[in-house]
RNA sequence: GCGCCUGUAGCUCAGGGGAUAGAGCAUCGGACUUCUAAUCCGAGUGCCGCAGGUUCGAUUCCUGCCAGGCGCGCCA
């Protein structure tokens, strides 16, 4: 039992045998082997698999590639290659025997939700930080699109072998949210009568009164405090809600973190100051125009940045470097952030932080999402945040739904900027490729279900008569089920879910059209037999493919 | 000015060293007495932004340029 990935593998241990008992019998002379790649080839015509390394050995041997693929495929024998064929420039096209194809649906039965999984990550401990919006307004679209990716790549990387661990990052004590409790404390005196103006700076929309209106009714004797207690109780209780906020709006979506890591739990440790201590230890601070700097130009950043403001205060790079330091200390050795557009700047100053701390600057990392522009009935929406005109994630929920909002953001490259068009998405037809894929699922649980109550369930895969499958239709799905751990594992690595998206979505068709051209009840019964193991892998697939995803495998439509 | 992202079919986008460059949508033409037609089958379209370079081979890698988007706070 093999997937593409492990028959690569040996096939390349082939091939090099091959080229060593060449070189033995000294027909082919090079210094040494590069490594071999097999790819599994687009054009059906080239096999099951081909190698480009009589190419790639052309110069260093100093032969005419097809020789030296003739060479090859004159010492490859194994019962399990049908047929070796030396096409075009030289490549080497293996044509498998269908076996290989028959015991990987035993695979997909057997491992079944946990099908694809690999261990590439060999256990990595990673940290993926992603969302961390401020506790002070509603998420907007890029926060959307974060959770959708931050999430997916997280489920990606646990199934590629990573160990991973998700946080998202409350700035509940910057100055924001200072802003943000003077705005709930403004508007919730305003509430009790007084005649009080709003802060100039402060948060204008509707659910900051919302929440004075809730605070009111919870009758919490402010009047006891003192002014400093009363601005901490509204920074405090104010972003708390709106944490509770986002952590439901998120679960809705899908989207769980195993850790919400509290800024204000970073100062009250003290581990801002910690980080001035060690960085002065080093020599990597300096005082000018009454503030502290931290000397990040020294480790590649363009501008040094500062620490501790004139006015004493520490900027928010200060409680960053101090919230990394504490992943690392943890002991992740690769921390991932996902930021938005505007953060890019971001970069130079962690990685020079993260090395000032001593680590690597290989332990951190950033994927930064472009901007999304959303399109209804092909318009441009446009928002504008003074005229308080914007769309929040929760509204585009509402608009379009989980499943359709979380795949049109995973369609997508994560560095590409993004067309989410609305009205496609809310739409519920054959344009929407979301319900193309779930449709699949819904069309198996359909057959499945009819199959059983006619009394044919689907055997175990070492009593079905599979070898009753030789339709391309069939063979095609079976091939494209063997590649889902390399295709896991690459997303995975390259931190790239749209290549699962687009995997599903291809997959989809590939059962559709077998749909249509073969099948199953009413077929003979060894026929009908076989193609139901077939059509059950398909759906384990399709589930593990959807719940990497985040989306919904619904079993009727 | 500097930095990040993007230029591929009419539109939205895949493909990131290899064989005739792909998908969806849109357009046109077919396929339901049979497991869900939210489906399938067929047809056309491309100086892969431009110019150099590396390579046996470049849409892919490197450099420069052009175009678009977004950043460049003692805000986060």
């Amino acid at each position: 039992m093999s997937t593409a990935a492990q028959l690569k593998e040996l096939l390349a241990s082939k091939i090099r045998a091959s080229l060593e008992q060449a070189i033995q019998d000294g027909e082919l002379r090079v210094d040494e082997l590069p490594d071999i790649q097999l790819e599994s080839p687009r054009d059906k015509s080239h096999g099951d698999f081909a190698s480009n390394i009589a190419m790639v050995l052309a110069k260093p041997a100093r032969m005419a590639p097809r020789a030296i693929a003739q060479m090859i495929v004159d010492r490859l024998r194994d019962p399990m290659i049908e047929r070796l064929d030396i096409a075009g420039p030289g490549f080497i096209n293996f044509s498998l025997s269908h076996q290989w194809l028959y015991d990987l649906l035993t695979l997909v039965h057997d491992q079944g939700s946990e099908f694809g999984a690999s261990n590439d990550g060999e256990g990595e401990k990673v940290l993926l930080e992603f969302v961390s919006a401020n506790p002070v307004g509603p998420m907007n679209v890029v926060n959307a699109r974060a959770a959708a990716v931050g999430d997916t790549v997280a489920r990606l990387m646990r199934a590629a072998g990573y160990e991973v661990g998700t946080e998202y990052y409350v700035n509940d004590a910057g100055n924001q949210a200072g802003i943000f409790g003077r705005s709930l404390e403004a508007r919730y005196r305003q509430l009790q009568g007084e005649d009080i103006d709003f802060p100039e700076d402060g948060y204008p929309g509707d659910y900051v009164t919302e929440l004075a209106q809730r605070l009111l009714q919870e009758a919490v004797p402010l009047e006891d405090m003192k002014p400093d207690e009363r601005e901490t109780f509204f920074k405090r209780w104010g972003t708390d809600r709106m944490v509770e906020q986002q952590q439901q709006d998120l679960a809705a979506y899908g989207v769980t973190f195993d850790v919400w890591f509290r800024e204000r739990e970073l100062h009250a440790a003290g581990a801002l100051e910690e980080i001035i201590e060690l960085f002065k230890s080093k020599g990597y601070m300096f005082e000018e125009d009454g503030a502290l700097w931290f000397r990040s130009t020294q480790f590649g950043d363009d501008k040094d940045r500062v620490i501790i403001k004139q006015d004493g205060a520490y900027t928010y790079v200060t409680a960053d470097i101090a919230y990394h330091y504490d992943k690392l200390k943890r002991g992740y050795t690769k921390l991932i952030d996902i930021l938005g557009p505007d953060h890019h700047g971001y970069i130079g100053r962690m990685r020079a932080a993260v090395q000032a701390l001593g680590y690597s600057s290989e332990a951190f990392e950033v994927l930064i999402l472009q901007y999304v522009a959303l399109l209804r009935n092909g318009q441009q929406v446009k928002m504008s945040k003074r005229a308080g005109e914007f769309i929040t994630m929760q509204d585009l929920l509402d608009e379009v739904g989980k499943d359709a909002a979380r795949y049109f953001f995973l369609m997508r490259s994560p560095e590409s900027h993004l067309d989410f068009d609305l009205s496609l998405a809310a739409e519920q037809s054959s344009e929407n490729p979301v319900f193309y894929v779930q449709y699949a699922h819904a069309r198996i649980c359909s057959m499945l279900r009819q199959a059983g109550e006619a009394g044919h369930g689907v055997l175990d895969t070492r009593q079905a008569p599979l070898d009753a499958l030789q339709r391309p239709e069939e063979l095609d799905l079976i091939k494209k089920m063997a590649e889902l751990p390399e295709e896991i594992a690459a997303a995975a690595r390259y931190r790239e879910p749209h290549r699962i998206a687009r995997y599903a979505l291809d997959f989809a068709g590939l059962f559709h059209s077998f749909y249509t051209h073969c099948r199953v009840l009413g077929e003979e019964p060894a026929v009908r037999d076989a193609r139901l193991v077939l059509v059950a892998a398909v759906q384990v697939v399709l589930r593990r493919v959807l719940d990497l995803l985040g989306v919904d495998a619904p079993e009727t439509m």
